[in-house]
Formats: C-alpha cells, sequence, structure tokens
DNA sequence: AAGATAGCCAACCGCACGCTT
DNA sequence: TAAGCGTGCGGTTGGCTATCT
C-alpha cells in the first residue's frame, strides 16, 4: 500500500510564490510559529499544501538565511564535507549556518562539479583522476572524466547502500548519526576508506585544488572566470540574477520590519529550521 | 534582431524515517 | 506490532535569464 499524497492538491496552487504569499506565510510564521505544516497553509490562508509552505519557508523566507554567492573558503568546505559525507546535503548544509541543502545542492550541481571535472578530480572519491589515464592517446580529459563519473556513480549507488546498512547497523546498536561517527566507520569500512586519506591525511583538499587551478589555467579553458569562481560576493556588484532577488527580498522586507522587530524578540530567532518543531 | 543553447535555481515529487495510536 | 501520519531529504524538473550563433 502506497502512501496517501501529503495533500488532496485539488484546488491548490503550484509554481512560483508570489509576494503577498510570502507576505502571508511569514506573517503567519511569526506570528503563531509552526506547530503543523498540513495547517498552515489553511490557517494562513494560502491555496498550497504544507510541504510547498515548509519548502518556501525553509529555502527562502527564514530570516536566518544567509544570501549571495558562495565564497571559494565555502566552496572548499563543501568539498570537502562532500568527500566524507557524499550527497547528504541536509548534513553539508548544517556546517554551513544560513545556507540551506537546496542551495548548496544547486551549486554543486552547476558549478562545482564542473569544476572539479575540469580540474580532472573524480567526483566520487575526491582524488584526482591519475595523469597516465588523462593522457591516454586521443581522448580528451573532459570525457575521461565523464566517464569515470558515470561509473563511479553506479559505484557510489553501492557504497550508499553499503553506507546505509551501516547506519542502519549502528543505529540498531544505539549510535548516533552524525559526522564523528561517519569518520570512526571511515576506518573500518572499505567502502569509505577512500576518502579517509583524504579526510585524516594530510592533504589539504582546498589548497590543493586552488594550486591545480593555479598551474592549470593554461591547459584548461574554464567556463567562468577563477575570479568569479573565487568570490563572486565579495567586492563585485552582484550579478543581475542576484540583484533582482536581493531587491524583491528588500522591498518585501520593507513590509515587515514590524514583524522582523517582533522575531527579534521572538523564540523564532536564529533558530534552525530544523529546530522547529516537527510534528503536531 | 531573432532563434538556439546553456546556466541557474526555485519548486515539485516520491520515498524514507520516526513518532503516535 | 502494525498502520497511519507528518516531516525530512535527495533527485529531478521547469521556467527564467544570459550568452552564443
Amino acid at each position: 500500500m502506497g502512501r496517501q499524497p501529503c495533500c488532496d492538491k485539488i484546488g491548490l496552487k503550484r509554481g512560483p510564490w508570489t509576494i503577498e504569499e510570502d507576505q502571508k506565510l511569514m506573517n503567519f510564521i511569526l506570528h503563531n510559529g509552526i506547530h503543523c505544516w498540513r495547517m498552515v497553509p489553511k490557517l494562513a490562508g494560502l491555496l498550497r499544501c504544507g510541504k510547498s509552505c515548509r519548502l518556501r519557508w525553509i529555502n527562502y523566507l527564514r530570516p536566518d538565511l544567509k544570501r549571495g554567492g558562495f565564497t571559494e573558503m565555502e566552496e572548499n568546505q563543501i568539498i570537502q564535507l562532500h568527500s566524507r559525507l557524499g550527497n547528504r546535503w541536509s548534513k553539508i548544509a548544517s556546517h554551513f549556518p544560513g545556507r540551506t541543502d537546496n542551495e548548496i545542492k544547486n551549486h554543486w550541481n552547476t558549478r562545482i562539479k564542473k569544476r572539479l571535472k575540469q580540474l580532472g578530480v573524480d567526483l566520487v572519491t575526491h582524488k584526482p583522476i591519475e595523469q597516465t589515464e588523462m593522457s591516454t592517446s586521443g581522448v580528451n580529459n573532459i570525457t575521461i572524466a565523464e566517464e569515470r563519473e558515470e561509473s563511479m556513480e553506479i559505484k557510489s549507488q553501492d557504497d550508499q547502500a553499503k553506507s546505509d546498512l551501516i547506519k542502519t547497523d549502528d543505529k540498531k546498536r544505539g549510535g548516533k548519526d552524525d559526522d564523528e561517527e561517519l569518520v570512526s566507520m571511515d576506518e573500518t569500512s572499505d567502502l569509505l576508506s577512500n576518502n579517509y586519506e583524504m579526510l585524516c591525511g594530510t592533504m589539504d583538499l582546498g589548497s590543493w585544488i586552488k594550486q591545480l587551478e593555479n598551474n592549470n589555467t593554461s591547459s584548461y579553458s574554464f567556463s567562468l572566470p577563477v575570479d568569479e569562481y573565487n568570490n563572486p560576493s565579495i567586492g563585485e556588484s552582484p550579478s543581475l540574477q542576484d540583484m533582482d532577488s536581493i531587491l524583491s527580498w528588500d522591498s518585501f522586507n520593507n513590509h515587515l520590519v514590524d514583524d522582523i522587530f517582533f522575531m527579534e524578540n521572538s523564540q523564532y530567532c536564529n533558530i534552525p529550521a530544523d529546530s522547529v518543531p516537527k510534528y503536531c
């Protein structure tokens, strides 16, 4: 028997949120808090399902969200965490206050993945793809990286399954599913042994990548200037798209000064999304 | 100038998990 | 103990914008 849908979806609005909807949702949450997402749209007067409201709040409306592009330091930290945690975006996001898992996931898929590919870094093991493999006659580097990624993605699915098994076993033993335990699991697990070297060894992935970039700018063509990667948000004008979102956010916030004041004095100020009550 | 293509990101979907009854 | 339910999570999609031809 399959799960029932979270809502009947009949008569519910979908697609992009309007400023009016945002205001309704934010006003409601700031004044009433979140007790049950399913009830939120009804009580707030929104024609959305609770799930959609939750997503909108977490990814866009939350007052503690950090906006703007990722810094080089953040990017490198994401890469390091990904080598340890894999595609567990919420875990990775928990290391970045004010960033959402969706944001990090999108950034990984659109920027970092490409960057690593161009640098010849394996997207799963986070190890450099061997020079011998890269210099195979008649085959360009990108093709090799793509093939490698494809094969490793299959491997990663197996690895993830194994990892889940280990996690399950660990939970059965009453253990916690936190990063520290993942690290210790690395020591006993073949599947993560490749990452252990990166994690516990002397290798600094961030500086290594930077070094690669410096060494390879002549041999690789970047789709973006390195500077843009390095720090799109500092010392530069935001992109039009960024500006647009900032503008809309600002104009939206102008209507909510009172609410923010209320929020700053409320129990919801600076509380991470995951500490909001989970159940009704 | 106009159409094609690529990049980006907000939002949706479906499954998994954990709590309650 | 099993079923029901709400929420969290990761993968995917769709639409908007920018860039290229």
